[in-house]
RNA sequence: GCCCGGGUGGCGGAAUGGUAUACGCGACAGACUUAAAAUCUGUUGACCGUAAGGUCUUGUGGGUUCGAGUCCCACCCCGGGCACCA
């Protein structure tokens, strides 16, 4: 076959030819036999109108080769693709063009189908589904409805993240920046009702069961980030009784709010209200909750026993006033005017100067508004309402570090700005009573809205502890490292030998140096006491086990007196400069086992700050490094350590301590960061929302005989002004019976976020047809099912970085939804989830849109090229996993790769290639481990040799089988011009005992060092045994080698067989 | 700031602690050709040297080891994710 390579021709040959002949589809369970059923699977694209992308060929291609490799392995593979069609590109395409979405749905697949199969992908066509297909999103629907009926679905009033230009309520997943990620305009807040999914019911099985599944390391811990988990403990702290706030006269002043510079408890003082007062005022207030106007036991009535989701008391003594209701974890008053009781004689300025001042909000209403508009009062107090959860008579607070309550000296609730409210609450460790702060830094939805302060252990609390003066308190002190010990978790130390100096003292900058000659550069050890022995006793163990100096004499210390610890820790461990220079002698005495040489090494120097910063022979950085860590201001030690100042629990590990004081003050509580998730879009091209409204019954699901809940045509794709769905203007559709009472009813015009019909898809693909259920059982437990020591799932699941905490988490909480409704065969959806790299455009810059000369379009390659240069070019680019740019100029290599390829098989002849067996086994096991390009770069290899030194048909063979999963094409056409009527998709993958023995009688090159530096190679051959000695023996006799041994005594000789000699010689071994 | 990746020729990249730079692109030289393209052959990390050969080299500085791109420590730079998460 003298006729060049024509890609076109051969490539549209086949792709006609496996369409006819069905090669790629997925067996039924009882056609399969004996075989193991693989379900390896790819997400299926939105349908833009760009057309397929290069990156989506980069998945694909991926997992074919994978498919094809594993169907010639004998498995029964399930390779599908489908439509994942909803969405707001083709609407807002729609609201441009007029044209309607279905209709452009349709022409977007119609390509990209097209597109795919140019590309000779192995999918099972007959499987194929899409998410707009009524047949298919009747199923959404009804999953939905399961969602609903258990409680998982419930609608809720909520400020949600509303983008003006879109005009669509998005999913905080969905705002980058404070920006829609759609179209970058900045995002509002607003309130409207919204279908809800519990995912936070999940949270932590979404979490734990990540230890089941086979997931890239990366992709679970960005799931486990975004999960957020944390534990720790709940705490009330109980408000105190509420002290006056205003000075009244002499004697009584008080401070306010907390002074003192830092200085304990001591500037810190308040005052308890006068006893005698507040009784006077507690009796007139049991009096007026006993005889209430009528507007205020109305307005009672409705903020009682947790209406509102927080504590609202009524006629309670704030300072000297009665106020009419109060929440005082909120700090929100409210105010009935009307009917004046007769002590009110204040102003109402007064009254709401004096509450703001103790960071109350007030709010009033009329008696009328309360009587006659009862709604719009409570909805004004909503309103005025922060968020978060409301404890009564307490403030709540969680925490991760409840071990340091102790050192909590203030208690901190979200606000716009840092203000003393005025308000104390009570420590429950110690008992002490510490003001309550309104604090920016404080987020309303995190833990319970509100935290207790620890400036000596949290960063935050450190900075807002000094911009307030609030007290500092340690509660926790780092333990001391040893150097001497085995390194402990977490504690590195710095190699031994090379520590040499000791104690350095901030104040007259001076440090202590011990030097040691052989190892110029110089750092301090690091150290800590031991046992009751103070800190001069552990400095000179410290020095004496370090240098061998054994009379250590102790002369004076610089720095004032000692405290708790004088050495340096590790960097994330170092925590104050208290650090004092200590004066040793040291005096070298005979006893000591030192040599000579070691006597001279060292000596004690000692250097200003500006002569160390000066000192050439100081070449380590470390030596900066470390001392810029002593010098480092103070700050907060977020760390581990050993309790103090703590009662009871001093001493104690705070790991230890955390359980009891736990036990004690609070309760144990675990968060999450995942928030529920927000289902309700306000758009058109979506799955309608199957849920009825009937003002008499509430929201009632759609009975599942009416399913689907098929999607009206409209003139108009644009979202109406008021934010509803263009669903909300066909009135013919929205206006329905009650399906429980028969009355006038509307249905829900909101519809899914696209995220739900790809939260399902794999489980469609098993059973596409299906009419009566989402997916048979049977069917299901086949492709999904539990087999030996897997857990089942899909087996292999590939797809985009981009996707890991939005469609692989929402599609997870799905599967185990399904699961506890004993829907689906096992807990996890996907078994093992790999990710590719992006393709970035030439030069590295992402491909974007907005520049149209950064995207490729892969028609054109595939015209130019064909479709199995592409694919190769695109698996041989970089490693799998990672970004790389795209270099049109590359192109050409694999595709003159294919070239050689094809003209080698006019060239055959007798000869047996030597490395085919090692090369069968690197790319079947590189193909596995998704190393497509070293996978390739083998065939190339192989392919070099075989030009070189010759092939036989039956190696080319192999060879074509090995290339058939990478370009199915070409490897095809040669498979039948060789002679072959069967397809080669359909051939045994090549074993390691059909092509040849691995070479064990190869010749051996053994390399020759010295000290390590290849100086000569020997060559043994094939039967000769390579044992130390014979290669001893050759290597001697090298001049190479005697050169550099000449007149040494080798002092050690490193021998590993096959494979080198080193002989070591003392000299030259690198200092 | 925190959490993940990554840093190797002109470029994409390869390398179970054991010959660094495989494979490909590009470049240079040669063959074929009237010529060009295509193809084929050879060369291609840097420096010194006519050569033999030697020295250096995987972001930087150290360490461990007979031997380090690979392991340990510290730092710098690039990419991605999260971000007052108590």
């Amino acid at each position: 076959m003298a006729e060049a390579y024509d890609h076109n021709q051969i490539e549209q040959k086949w792709q006609t030819e496996w369409e006819k002949s069905g090669i790629y589809s997925a067996q039924e369970k009882s056609e399969a036999g004996e075989k193991n059923k693989f379900y390896c699977l790819v997400e299926f694209p939105f349908p833009s109108g760009d057309g397929l992308h290069v990156g989506h060929i980069r998945s694909y291609t991926a997992l074919d080769i994978l498919a094809r490799k594993r169907r010639m392995m004998g498995q029964n593979v399930l390779y599908p693709m489908g439509w994942d069609a909803f969405g707001l590109p083709t609407e807002n395409y729609a609201i441009k063009t007029g044209k309607a979405p279905a209709l452009v749905t349709q022409e977007n697949t119609d390509n990209f189908r097209k597109q795919l199969k140019a590309l000779g992908f192995s999918f099972d066509w007959s499987r194929e589904i899409n998410t707009t297909d009524p047949e298919y999103y009747k199923w959404t629907q009804w999953l939905f409805l399961q969602f609903y009926q258990h409680g998982l679905a419930y609608k809720k009033k909520t400020l949600i993240n509303w983008c003006p230009k879109d005009k669509i309520g998005l999913a905080n997943e969905e705002v980058v920046d404070g920006k829609c990620e759609r179209c970058g305009t900045e995002v509002e807040q607003r309130e409207k009702e919204q279908w809800m999914l519990a995912i936070t019911k999940y949270a932590d099985r979404l979490d734990k069961d990540l230890d089941t599944v086979d997931y890239l390391e990366k992709i679970k811990i960005q799931q486990r980030n975004w999960i957020g988990r944390s534990e720790g403990a709940e705490i009330e702290f109980p408000f105190s009784p509420t002290p006056d706030p205003l000075p009244k006269g002499e004697g009584e002043e008080r401070k306010n709010p907390p002074l003192g510079g830092g200085n304990g408890w001591g500037e810190f003082g308040y005052q308890t209200a006068d006893p005698v007062a507040y009784r006077a005022l507690q009796e007139k207030a049991v009096g007026m909750r006993q005889n209430p106007t009528e507007a205020e036991e109305k307005l009672w009535q409705e903020l009682r026993d947790n209406k509102l989701g927080c504590h609202f008391r009524r006629q309670h003594i704030i300072g000297k006033f009665i106020v009419d209701f109060v929440c005082l974890e909120k700090m929100l008053v409210v105010e009935v005017d009307g009917d004046v009781h007769d002590y009110q004689k204040e102003s109402d300025e007064e009254r709401t100067k004096y509450l703001a001042q103790l960071g109350y909000k007030l709010i009033r209403f009329s008696n009328e508004e309360v009587l006659n508009n009862i709604k719009k009062v409570l909805e004004q107090i909503n309103l005025a309402l922060p968020l978060g959860e409301g404890a009564g008579g307490v403030i709540k607070v969680f925490t991760t570090r409840p071990e340091t309550i102790f050192g909590a000296t203030y208690l901190a609730i979200a606000g716009k700005t840092d203000k003393f409210t005025g308000q104390y609450v009570t420590n429950p460790a110690t008992g002490e009573e510490i003001p309550v702060w309104e604090a920016e830094y404080v987020m309303s939805d995190v833990g319970t809205g509100a935290l207790m302060g620890v400036p000596a252990h949290d960063e935050r609390d450190f900075a807002f502890a000094q911009k307030h003066n609030l007290p500092i308190r340690e509660v926790v002190t780092p333990k001391m490292i040893d150097t001497h010990d085995p390194p402990r978790e977490g504690v590195k130390t710095v190699a031994r030998n090379a520590i040499q100096a000791i104690i350095i003292n901030p104040k007259n900058q001076k440090v202590l140096c011990l030097k040691w000659k052989k190892f110029p550069w110089t750092t301090f050890i690091t150290g800590g006491i031991e046992g009751d022995e103070d800190m001069v006793e552990a400095a000179k163990r410290e020095i004496t086990e370090e240098t061998g100096y054994k009379n250590v004499k102790y002369v004076k210390t610089l720095g004032g007196p000692v405290e708790s610890h004088f050495f340096a820790n590790h960097k994330n461990e170092n925590r104050k400069a208290v650090f004092h220079a200590l004066v040793f002698e040291l005096e070298n005495e005979e006893q000591q086992e030192l040599s000579e040489e070691e006597k001279q090494i060292h000596e004690v120097v000692w250097l200003t700050w500006d002569e160390l910063a000066k000192d050439k022979n100081i070449k380590c950085s470390e030596y900066e490094l470390w001392l810029d860590r002593f010098f480092k201001p103070e700050h907060a030690w977020a760390s581990e350590g050993v309790m103090i100042n703590s009662s009871e629990f001093s001493g104690l590990d705070s790991v230890e301590a955390r359980e009891k004081i736990i036990a004690k003050f609070g309760t144990a509580k675990t968060t999450y960061k995942l928030r529920d998730w927000i289902f309700s879009r306000q758009r058109y091209w979506g799955e309608p929302i199957p849920m009825i409204f009937c003002s008499k019954c509430d929201w009632q699901p759609v009975p599942e005989s009416d399913l689907p809940v098929i999607l009206p045509e409209v003139k108009e794709y644009q979202p109406r002004d008021d934010g509803e769905s263009p669903l909300a203007s066909v009135s013919e559709w929205v206006n329905v019976k009650c399906p429980k009472c028969g009355g006038e009813a509307r249905r829900e015009t909101d519809t899914m976020p696209n995220w739900a019909g790809s939260s399902w898809y794999y489980l469609r693909y098993c059973d596409p047809e299906n009419a009566q259920e989402f997916a048979s059982e049977e069917k299901l437990q086949y492709w999904l099912g539990k087999t030996g020591t897997s857990l089942g799932g899909v087996d292999w699941y590939n797809g985009g970085m981009e996707h890991t905490t939005l469609h692989l988490l929402y599609s997870r909480f799905w599967h185990k939804f399904l699961f506890d409704l004993k829907l689906v065969p096992n807990s996890e959806p996907y078994q093992k989830r790999t990710s590719h790299g992006l393709i970035l455009a030439e030069g590295g810059v992402k491909m974007s849109k907005s520049k149209p000369e950064t995207i490729i379009n892969p028609d054109k390659i595939v015209g130019l090229y064909g479709a199995d240069t592409l694919r190769l070019y695109e698996m041989f680019m970089g490693p799998f996993e990672q970004a790389v740019a795209w270099n049109t100029e590359s192109i050409i290599g694999p595709r003159r790769f294919l070239e050689r390829v094809w003209k080698l098989s006019d060239n055959l002849s007798e000869k047996t290639a030597e490395n085919l067996a090692d090369s069968v086994q690197k790319i079947t096991s590189d193909i596995e481990s998704l190393k497509f390009n070293t996978a390739i770069s083998g065939l190339m290899i192989l392919l070099n040799t075989f030009e070189k030194e010759g092939v036989s048909k039956t190696d080319y063979e192999v060879f074509l089988k090995l290339l058939a999963p990478f370009a199915p094409h070409i490897a095809e056409e040669l498979w039948q011009k060789l002679g072959h009527n069967t397809s080669i998709h359909q051939e045994k993958w090549p074993e390691l005992s059909e092509s040849g023995e691995k070479t064990t009688t190869r010749e051996q090159n053994i390399m020759i060092q010295v000290n390590g530096i290849i100086r000569d190679k020997i060559v043994l051959s094939g039967g000769q045994e390579a044992t130390e000695e014979i290669a001893k023996n050759m290597a001697l006799q090298s001049p190479k080698v005697q050169k550099w041994l000449d007149n040494k005594t080798v002092k050690k000789v490193v021998y590993i067989p096959g494979r080198l000699l080193n002989f070591v010689i003392y000299d030259n071994i690198k200092t």
